[in-house]
DNA sequence: TGACTTTGATAAGAGACTCTGACTAATTTG
DNA sequence: CAAATTAGTCAGAGTCTCTTATCAAAGTCA
């Protein structure tokens, strides 16, 4: 039986997908947190990322964050408390609320975008354009069997 | 100017990535639960993921996993009362102890990397070879500018 | 060599995150 | 309407992570 060449990675596609996701999440959170949104944490950052425009369910965002309505709870209290979200009441449903943006949310969202574009401008310029428009492609169809909200 | 047409996703490229690498590592910690591994946690699990063959020192755990030597000692701690490493003395270094794999981890291992074997080859048949191919060789591009320990 | 700095690791304590279980109130269903 | 489901909260415990401080071994350099 012949040798199989070893292939130019060993890392497995997780991981792969692991380590510029993180790298782009540090950058955002780092350059957030120098603009003065030094408020909130990475946990709460995550749920903060999840609320719509029209505001969002609390148990909408544990589900798409996947995690429990009481850690959703938990840390909506707080970006309440900091002033990132309000809690209205849901008129279409009186036990719900929705958790909507506030101020200080709407403060940050553009200095957030405008890092996500640095960085993807970086990796366009390490890939290609071309590779960097595949590679979205790929991902955006992978989400199609791996994002149970998609 | 002309409108430009609104992409087919509007999620970040970094939320992309999250989203496959969640249902993969969701998919492997359950199957490894039901398979009697269930005594570790996904943090305890990050930790073990990067201890090589030959041992690895506890400095280079953390700063792989990005977290404080101490969280990675507590972790490790864990992982050692549960037997998946041991802790030897590092020959070259009388300050050092290399972390290493045990007998648990061993026997994890195999059913940890047939789960990931699974969920690639789904993979695969969404997207097809093809394209799978290039969203590794992307990913590996992407690691030299996202992994510090590339 | 000997003082100084750096590096690997640990200890103590506090804060943050997350879960399970139990509960209330509003809505939906049969 | 009664039963089941759904949205959300409360209480408590366990887990994870950090900061600060300390010790011991190794490296640096005058």
């Amino acid at each position: 039986m012949a040798t199989a060449s070893v292939p130019e990675s060993e890392l497995s596609t997780g991981l792969l997908l692991f380590l510029p996701y993180r790298a782009l999440e540090s950058r955002v959170f780092a350059v957030l947190a120098s603009a003065g949104f030094d408020d909130f944490t990475p946990a709460q950052a995550r749920v903060l990322q999840r609320v719509g425009p029209d505001g969002t369910r609390l148990t909408e965002l544990a589900g798409q964050a996947q995690i429990t309505k009481q850690t959703a709870g938990f840390l909506v209290d707080q970006l309440e408390k900091a002033g990132y979200v309000t809690r209205e009441p849901d008129p279409s449903d009186r036990r719900a609320r929705l958790v909507c943006l506030a101020e200080r949310a709407r403060a940050a969202q553009p200095v957030a975008a405008r890092v996500v574009a640095e960085v993807e401008a970086e990796w366009e310029a390490h890939l290609g354009k071309r590779r960097m428009a595949q590679l979205r492609q790929s991902l955006t169809l992978l989400r199609e069997i791996t994002d149970p909200y998609a």
